[in-house]
DNA sequence: CACTGTCCTG
DNA sequence: CAGGACAGTG
């Protein structure tokens, strides 16, 4: 769940310092929560300014507040996932010989600072909470950054103005504090990102993903306190990569007065704090997915909300993008976020989604399938075959439904997706449609799941994780011709060599007709009548050679090379009766071309139009049953 | 100009 | 089977 959000955080601030290393004031100009590490790192370098996280934290308890630490672990975390600029022998951030053993002395001193500060320890400034006595108490080691550095990065950020009153009200008691970094994850995406951080915080909330790549495996425990360096944390510059660990390292170094304190009490406000904060991380998160769900609700409106996305929650722009066709690696903000790859960034929160069980998930979308069928050219030999299909039209319903839902601009977006970048879509759609299934190159995904909801060809091929499966089903369910349209747009062939667009959308009624969908239907009649032609002028060709004496001469019957040629093609299983009509207009078509090839009109290179014209008239209806299933 | 169909190519 | 070029049509 949140897991993913902190990850994408994680994921990609490595990629968000890059441009900063080398300049400074892109400290400014950041408005994520990647500059507070960043902050807190080349602060904490020259001096350290913690503390300063919590003044702001408004909706933080007295306890937080008092205590730095948590706070500050919080943030840092941010950047503590498996950060893909990370190489494994990632050279540890702080100096070699800063051992677990400084990790514990600076948890010990955390605790004690939490003590102290509930116990109400004096301070400089009477009525200044926490934060304040850890500026006092950590005044030796560390020091506020340039009021101009913080001013600044709170003026080109726009923080100041999503300051709450409480925490105008704290700052005017903080004259050491220009802005709080922290205040910056309100403009730049609601979820205060330190939740997200505290879910992962946890230990059990890690991923299997942030294991895999935990980056700190030096230390299986994930203890934060593990520093790492990030080889792209050039000149000193450290990012920890588990940064929070880095930069806490740092800041935490206890301090020489720091008085003892009982375990056990650090042990109780230790499990106070943890409480607390995992309820409040779960609530976060829990909120996080309902904002999303609309997405997920109302796939067309993805291109509307695109523009907002930039604002919205970091994963949920992120979606958006990936549906986009954004280049794989390429974050939403146009980076590269290199090794990682964002579908793995999603890949839990949308397993969590979308995964059912395939009995009950093929149930619930599709339903039994009802197939209304006639005998006529369906052999009951293959009835079986046929019905096994679940993708009746029943199981477009929803999606129908969902589409009719959709007030003109979501319609017009979902056009969009097929025009002015459809092509490349169409693209995907159709090509890997066919291919994709005897591409094994794509991915494993359940494909009880995917045949389960009806998931067009182009999705089940496309399918990457749940991540894009995802995507596609929500995106792609109504927009996609399958193999099981392919196949009954191959029958209806031997009905109908031109169909009009009236009767392809009669017959594939259950697709989102686009025009993009509408083209390919043409292309594949299109394609179909090639081979038909192809197939025509290759036997005629073949009589004429032969020296056959008239075009009267000439039959198609079901035991013909012609017929079997066809027949593989448009009916490969042969699982389906040839009507008699087809073998007629067969027969008219090598007479046709049996006729002009004798002539020599093949010397003109219009030669077959007027077969074509013929040929298109000799069309019959295609059977109601066309309608009503998937000959599949 | 948009759409459709054919032809060629991959 | 799809994409692209090209031509014909309304």
């Amino acid at each position: 769940m949140y897991t993913s959000s902190s990850t994408y955080l994680e994921r990609r601030s490595p990629e968000r310092l890059q441009p900063l290393k080398h300049d400074s004031c892109a400290l400014c100009t950041i408005t994520d929560g990647l500059d507070i590490a960043i902050l807190l790192n080349k602060d904490e370098k020259r001096t350290s300014p913690l503390g300063s996280t919590y003044t702001m934290g408004s909706s933080r308890t007295e306890l937080d507040r008092a205590d730095p630490a948590p706070q500050d672990r919080d943030t840092l975390h941010l950047f503590s996932g498996p950060p893909p600029l990370l190489s494994p022998t990632a050279t540890p951030c702080g100096p070699k010989d800063w051992p677990l053993r400084t990790a514990r002395q600076s948890k010990r001193a955390r605790v004690e600072s939490i003590i102290r500060d509930t116990a109400g320890s004096s301070s400089q400034e009477p009525d200044i909470d926490g934060a304040t006595e850890d500026v006092q108490e950590d005044k030796g080691p560390r020091e506020w950054p340039p009021d101009g550095i913080q001013a600044q990065r709170a003026g080109r950020s726009g923080v100041v103005g999503c300051w709450t009153s409480e925490d105008l009200a704290i700052k005017n008691r903080h004259q050491n504090m220009k802005c709080h970094p922290l205040l910056k994850f309100k403009s730049s995406g609601g979820l205060p990102p330190e939740d997200w951080e505290r879910d992962s915080d946890q230990p059990k909330e890690e991923t299997p993903l942030e294991e895999t790549h935990s980056f700190g495996s030096d230390s299986p425990s994930k203890d934060h306190y593990d520093i790492f360096t990030d080889p792209h944390c050039g000149d000193g510059f450290e990012i920890p990569s588990n940064r929070k660990a880095c930069g806490r390292k740092k800041a935490r170094v206890p301090t020489a007065s720091s008085p003892q304190r009982t375990p056990d009490m650090a042990n109780a406000l230790m499990a106070n704090i943890l409480k607390y904060e995992l309820s409040r991380a779960v609530s976060m998160s829990i909120d996080s997915i309902f904002k999303s769900m609309p997405l997920l609700e109302h796939p067309p409106a993805v291109v509307v909300m695109e523009r907002s996305a930039a604002t919205d929650l970091p994963h949920r722009s992120h979606l958006h993008r990936s549906r986009q066709g954004t280049p794989p690696g390429t974050s939403p903000y146009g980076e590269k976020v290199c090794g990682s790859t964002l579908a793995e960034v999603q890949t839990e929160a949308l397993a969590l989604v979308v995964q059912r069980p395939p009995q009950a998930r093929s149930n619930a979308l599709c339903g039994p399938h009802q197939r209304p069928h006639g005998k006529q050219e369906f052999p009951s030999s293959h009835r079986t075959e046929l019905r096994s299909e679940p993708q009746g039209s029943d199981a477009m319903d929803p999606v129908r439904h969902a589409k009719n839902t959709c007030d003109g601009l979501k319609q017009e977006a979902l056009s969009a997706a097929c025009t002015p970048g459809s092509k490349v879509r169409c693209k995907v759609n159709s090509r890997s449609s066919v291919r994709g299934a005897q591409s094994s190159r794509h991915f494993a995904v359940d494909p009880g799941f995917l045949g389960g909801l009806c998931v067009p060809l182009d999705v089940k091929a496309r399918s990457d994780g749940p991540q894009s499966m995802l995507m596609s089903n929500f995106f792609s369910l109504n927009d996609g011709l399958t193999t099981s349209h392919l196949k009954k747009a191959k029958l209806m062939f031997f009905y109908t060599r031109y169909p009009s667009s009236l009767v392809l959308k009669t017959f594939f009624h259950d697709v989102q007709f686009t025009r993009c969908i509408t083209s390919q239907l043409i292309k594949w009649f299109s394609n179909f009548r090639e081979f038909y032609y192809i197939q025509m002028e290759k036997q005629a060709r073949q009589a004429v050679a032969e020296g056959v004496a008239h075009a009267g001469a000439l039959t198609v019957g079901r035991e013909s090379e012609l017929f079997r040629a066809l027949n593989m093609h448009y009916n490969k299983a042969s699982d389906f009766q040839v009507p008699e009509r087809f073998l007629e207009v067969a027969e008219i078509t090598l007479r046709e071309f049996y006729v002009a090839v004798s002539l020599g009109k093949d010397s003109d290179p219009s030669w077959k139009k007027p077969i074509y014209k013929v040929i298109c008239k000799l069309d019959s209806d295609v059977p109601e049953e066309f309608k009503a299933h998937y000959p599949d």
